[in-house]
DNA sequence: AGACTAGCGGAACAGAACCTTCCGTTCAAG
DNA sequence: CTTGAACGGAAGGTTCTGTTCCGCTAGTCT
């Protein structure tokens, strides 16, 4: 955003390749294992962790730095995807296949938690969630949308999509496009709907992911091989 | 299964009742976060690790039976449902329901890849797919459930739905349920059906989950508070 | 050319988390 | 009262990981 990678020789070209190689490596690593050692991204970028350390104070820092890019590409896809499809339910498919081709939730929800979220993010979540929110209101109210479904079921719907990890990248995505395509037909508002039980989850349940735990523990995802 | 806690007194009883605690907690402890240390689930069962270590040689074995002890709850559900219900389609659906409350599905392909199976488990895993692929079929030559859903699909779905952790356990299922009926409606042989992009995951991806990982490390699960 | 320095790699350090062992204690049974 | 099965939990030893530190490299500047 800021670092031109242009006009640079030398020295200072490779410090801004690493710089970019860094964030890339580390968005990698950590959606893959969300609690991944700070070594494992140096390793993935190919560089030492001291060049790493020269640029965030620590881990927590790195994290946020991610997360935080994580919003601002959601906000992107959420503002992007209404104004090139002009019918509703298009943009609501668009929205939601974006979000998770590009896998910007485990960007976010999943790395928060791991680290103490700053006011700007909670400022980013809630007009992200917000955008989210308009999006899903007009394929309702266009009709394209079951009606029983709210705002809030969206991120459940990422988080679900978002489980499913099989194999390399390739083959994840497309895994997840397959049932998502099922979810949507199960969306669409001529499909007929059996009532759903149970509420949403409220702002409230869906915030306490936002909450720093103390202590995140815990294994799982398998490192593959 | 083999323990009569019936007849007992005193430290036997007290002795038998633990069997029972442990297991329990153990089950809910891991359930909750696949990597917990041993030490709480102890606490959690409220002895001592000394005597989880009476009755298990480690955490291997620990999971192991815990493990084995889905897989045939896993079954118990397979044989059961279709046996309570006629039709097909209810068959179905009250299987992947049942799955889905008794949790059962983590505390299987979840714990795999944290220890070593025994042939023993992949024999049960192998016949417990073969009892689910066979609701299914039923359901699907019933003409109740869309074609092109694939036996492998399920435990798919079992993943996504099983990803949805919020709150607390009673939160959970009731959530999991709002979502599970969504996806049935998606399921339903009368809803208008868009292609499925992409295959559904082959026999080899779906096994590769329980080949045991040297190194299951990482964080992620949030244990609340 | 030669000195200077931003930037780098990775060994070393320090601390935390965890599995497992060990031992003193408890309490029902004989 | 003696005995020993079963227990609780501190201590040991290992592994893993975040962070620091320092010697080295290669552009850059005079």
């Amino acid at each position: 955003m800021e670092t031109k990678t242009s006009g640079l020789r030398g020295r200072q070209a490779e410090a801004a390749r690493n710089d970019q190689a860094i964030l890339d490596a580390a968005r990698a690593v950590f959606i893959r294992d969300p609690g991944a050692p700070i070594s494992a991204v140096a390793e993935e970028a190919g560089v030492g962790v001291g060049a790493l350390y020269r640029r965030y104070a620590g881990k927590e820092e790195l994290l946020r730095t991610l997360c935080e890019d994580g919003l601002r590409r959601f906000m992107a896809i959420a503002e992007s995807a209404p104004a090139r499809h002009s019918d509703p339910w298009d943009a609501f498919a668009a929205f939601v296949g974006e979000v998770i081709d590009s896998d910007v939730h485990s960007l976010t929800v999943h790395l928060a938690g791991t680290f103490t979220p700053t006011p700007e993010m909670h400022r980013l979540a809630a007009e992200a969630s917000s955008l989210a929110a308009q999006i899903l209101d007009h394929a309702k109210t266009a009709g394209a949308l079951r009606p029983d479904v709210d705002a809030r079921d969206i991120p459940m719907i990422f988080d679900q999509i978002t489980a499913i990890r099989l194999g390399d990248a390739g083959r994840t995505a497309a895994l997840r496009q397959r049932y998502l395509t099922l979810l949507l037909d199960a969306l669409r508002a001529d499909t007929p709907a059996t009532p759903l039980p149970a509420s949403p989850p409220s702002d409230e349940e869906l915030g306490v992911r936002w909450r720093h735990t103390e202590s995140s523990r815990s294994s799982q995802h398998r490192p593959r091989r």
